[in-house]
DNA sequence: CGCAAACTCAACCAAATGGTTGACGATTCA
DNA sequence: TGAATCGTCAACCATTTGGTTGAGTTTGCG
């Protein structure tokens, strides 16, 4: 049941191009078409990605004429969030072994 | 490039079995056998399951005889939180439209 | 030695994912 | 009224995902 819940929080927030819009969310509401502007795809894929963010339950939809509107709803983020909680990691060690990792992966320069 | 990293972590975050994994290893580490046992499903799909944890940056693994051992590895799920972190939303409002949004979507029972 | 245990690898399969195009409905505006 | 804007829907496609089975490798043990 809250598995479910995760499932498709998690899952909605994979895809970068559903975190990009989640971050311009951040800003203000906007209109799909308004969403859709920066990407290199077509507005059936950005709509698609917008029904897929609102069936997890990270962001909500309003009708003004033709235009729908979005905006970020916080539940879903708030229950991912709760459960990535119960791993009192040490936000200190992780900083460390986080970057010697982008190294070995060659995910970041040594300089950098 | 960071992208990449997050694209992999939530979605390794997306899977039920590899949840229930990441919350076995936070007990003990444990062998792959181990951590296999309690699922219904063949030893080469949670190995397949921890591969991908693995790629994520998620845990980590160290050999011994013949045994592999997992663990935890607070990186991964340190940048996923750190992301998540962006959302600066009251958790007092998201706590209440949680449970209205559970109801509507007839994920939990009314007297819950 | 010889077998069992602990895995991994390769090949295969069905279903889900992320994209496309073309047609359609609803709304605005000249 | 008629055309343009703002979307959604349906069908299709290639790739990825999550599972299977069968074979192979390495290690432990009697």
């Amino acid at each position: 049941m809250t598995d479910a819940i995760l499932d498709r929080a998690f899952s909605a927030l994979a895809d970068p191009t559903r975190r990009h819009l989640l971050t311009a969310l951040l800003e203000s509401d906007q209109t799909v078409v308004d969403l859709a502007a920066p990407f290199a795809m077509s507005l059936t894929a950005v709509s698609k990605h917008i029904g897929i963010l609102i069936e997890a339950g990270l962001i909500t939809q309003y009708r003004e004429g033709r235009d729908r509107w979005c905006a970020l709803n916080p539940a879903a983020m708030h229950e991912a969030f709760r459960w990535m909680q119960e791993f009192g990691y040490s936000l200190d060690q992780a900083d460390e072994t986080f970057e010697a990792e982008l190294l070995e992966l060659g995910l970041i320069d040594p300089e950098t």
